[in-house]
DNA sequence: CTTGACCTTCCACTGTGCTGGAACCCTTAC
DNA sequence: GTAAGGGTTCCAGCACAGTGGAAGGTCAAG
């Protein structure tokens, strides 16, 4: 099958497809005589995996690295699992920084209430987000 | 003041400091008969201004916009708010997002547990990553 | 023989907030 | 005069997962 229809049936665009290839995360396929990728089913099924893994928060060069070593013979369960566990921790410290920034927000919803524009020194530009409270916290990334 | 005192008062790199003017977060200061920058004592205020603006997750094109109001006359002060209701907005999709992958990598994780490495089929790479569950959700962004 | 759909490669760019380095100028002390 | 320690500009690149577009090759139908 062409890349085009790989794109259709796995819903993948064709360009991503080629990108996925240069990382390494889909194995180059046979060519046609005249230079086309020619895919077989069992690049849907890989398709599939890289979706599922990118669900799961994996980076592509991790999934590429889970692949290899399925490549190389070695059943990549338990380094998959690690992975998960890594992303788990990651995930919970998001949501910490998110929930942290969250009551900020919530405080400077309050702080907003009782501030009349016309007080407002031009110096702070704008006394609705003036710092206050302990240690800064900067806005989750990722 | 020259740039390397401002940057040691605001505990803002130099290079950051240019990069701020560059994007209009920071007026030109004037210039010394040498040519460097040439702050006062305002331009602390704006830095930490910054910094708390950064703090409730907005970004520097938002600040931009928010400081350039303050600089035509208008106390920002609405639309400030009217930002940090849209950031809470996001959070509370951005936390919903993540909560949902964290409860996605619960479901792998039990899921792992009960697969033996051995029983892998190798065209499904991992079936730990094994995809399940309706809607696919990607992990949270920015 | 030409049109059109499909494919190829390659390079650049997106957003975000910086950071690093090169090559060069200014100021002060020695 | 010269060295050190500021400063200046401009260009490049980081992470991340693609996306856009140009210039051109292939293939089947009409």
């Amino acid at each position: 099958m062409l890349i085009g229809e790989l794109a259709n049936r796995s819903d993948v665009p064709a360009k991503t497809i080629r990108y996925y290839e240069e990382l390494g995360v889909l194995p180059p396929p046979r060519r046609t005589a005249g230079g086309y990728r020619d895919y077989d089913d069992t690049a849907v099924d890989r398709l599939g995996f890289v979706r599922a893994a990118q669900a799961a928060g994996l980076t592509l060069a991790q999934i590429r690295d889970v692949i290899a070593l399925r490549e190389g013979g070695i059943a990549p369960c338990s380094h998959v699992v690690a992975l998960l566990n890594e992303k788990a921790e990651v995930v919970a410290d998001q949501i910490a920084s998110l929930r942290a920034l969250q009551r900020e927000l919530e405080r400077l919803h309050e702080q907003a209430r009782g501030i009349d524009p016309a007080d407002c020194d031009p110096r702070s530009v704008c006394e609705v987000l003036a710092p206050r409270p302990g240690p800064v916290v900067r806005a989750a990334k990722e």
